[in-house]
DNA sequence: ATTATTTAGATACTCTGGTATGTGACTTGA
DNA sequence: TCAAGTCACATACCAGAGTATCTAAATAAT
């Protein structure tokens, strides 16, 4: 005995229809070639349910962007505890790139990151919360490193957190704009390399 | 004697009344709150005599856009020679985010940036042409101080140049993202400083 | 001078994201 | 059980960027 009723029920299977079909087609030809008509058409549906179930075109695919939380769940117990905090950026780093670049490829953070720039961020922006997940992540790890002295005393854990946060997405903005003359996983690397030896302590 | 005939002057005189509304629209609506027809009506012209003159919306303030190659010309010479390689980035960075604050304003850089990810940057993205000259500025300045032994060894010119640009591009986009939070010209400095501190040679 | 051609600009579209409103099937409450 | 209300969805619309096509005036060619 379901708490359902039958309309709710054919109402969520017609709004993971619209999702599966829109995310499907956008991966085929790329979000600015999909319009919402033809998703809701692809499922026999008006535009009208499209936007009884989603607040716009761009919300199909936060949907599949807030994975990125999932991944982060699942990942972080996988990066080993006995490295240092600089170790362990580079690792989260080198996952995190790995996972955008084959599995929600760059069509997708594309659009985020456009669409992150479309609005001055406010409250509720919906990059705000997969991007505070991440930053409270780097913070944790931060704070480690600053607690174990591994970064300049002068800088605080707020400020250093930016920074190599900054690094990521300065990285994954180049990613976007070159395209495939640069490898985002290496390009992280290099980057944060250089980044995290600015901040070293060094005696 | 002009060589121009009098429709190609009446013409120049709707192209540069066209941009200058536009630009003073864009500054008191900003984009994306001015249409092309307004734009249009406020010169007494109709749409079609906009696109006979612009490729499109965004190309009015591109127009604008080049204006930061003459700043980079005027600015460039008001750089002491006599100071090393880092130092002439630091004060390119500052001089050139103090305009771009100032100057440009946010608004402007927003859709700039956004655009540079709207497609994939083919060889005439208009990004590419202040960008490539950018580039080359802080390429020389790498250079220099790669000949006087300030950088690590292991790494080229170009490697560097990208990093360092990069760096630029990531706290030009936080600027836009973050918005008020943050003042480009402190950021810049803080992230720059770190970044040259990690690509420093250390004997 | 007259005809042919070019072109700045006007008009009337298309396309698409998003909205306002309508409607009929289902659900709920008395 | 039946009236009232709700909700998933449909229809018809709007706005605004960009396009296709036309026109009339200016220019060029004969």
């Amino acid at each position: 005995m379901s708490n359902f009723t039958s309309r709710q029920v054919k109402a969520q299977e017609t709004k993971e229809n619209l999702l599966a079909t829109g995310l499907k087609l956008f991966h085929e030809k790329g979000f600015d070639n999909v319009t919402v008509d033809s998703i809701a058409k692809a499922c026999n549906v008006s535009k009208g349910a499209f936007y009884t179930h989603f607040d716009s075109k761009y919300d199909i695919f936060l949907e599949k962007f807030k994975n990125i939380d999932a991944f982060y769940s699942s990942f972080i117990p996988t990066i080993p505890q006995d490295i240092s905090a600089r170790e362990k950026i580079l690792f989260f780093y080198r996952g995190q790139l790995t996972y955008l670049r084959d599995d929600l490829g760059k069509e997708l953070i594309r659009t985020v990151y456009s669409s992150a720039l479309s609005l001055t961020m406010t409250e509720d922006h919906y990059l705000t919360s997969p991007e505070r997940n991440l930053y409270k992540i780097i913070f944790r790890f931060v704070e480690e490193g600053v607690q174990a002295g591994e970064f300049k005393e002068e800088l605080t854990s707020d400020v250093i957190s930016m920074l190599v946060t900054r690094c990521m997405r300065g990285t994954i903005y180049d990613w976007i704009i070159f395209g495939d003359r640069l490898d985002p996983v290496e390009e992280i690397q290099k980057m944060t390399t250089v980044l995290l030896d600015g901040l070293q302590r060094n005696n």
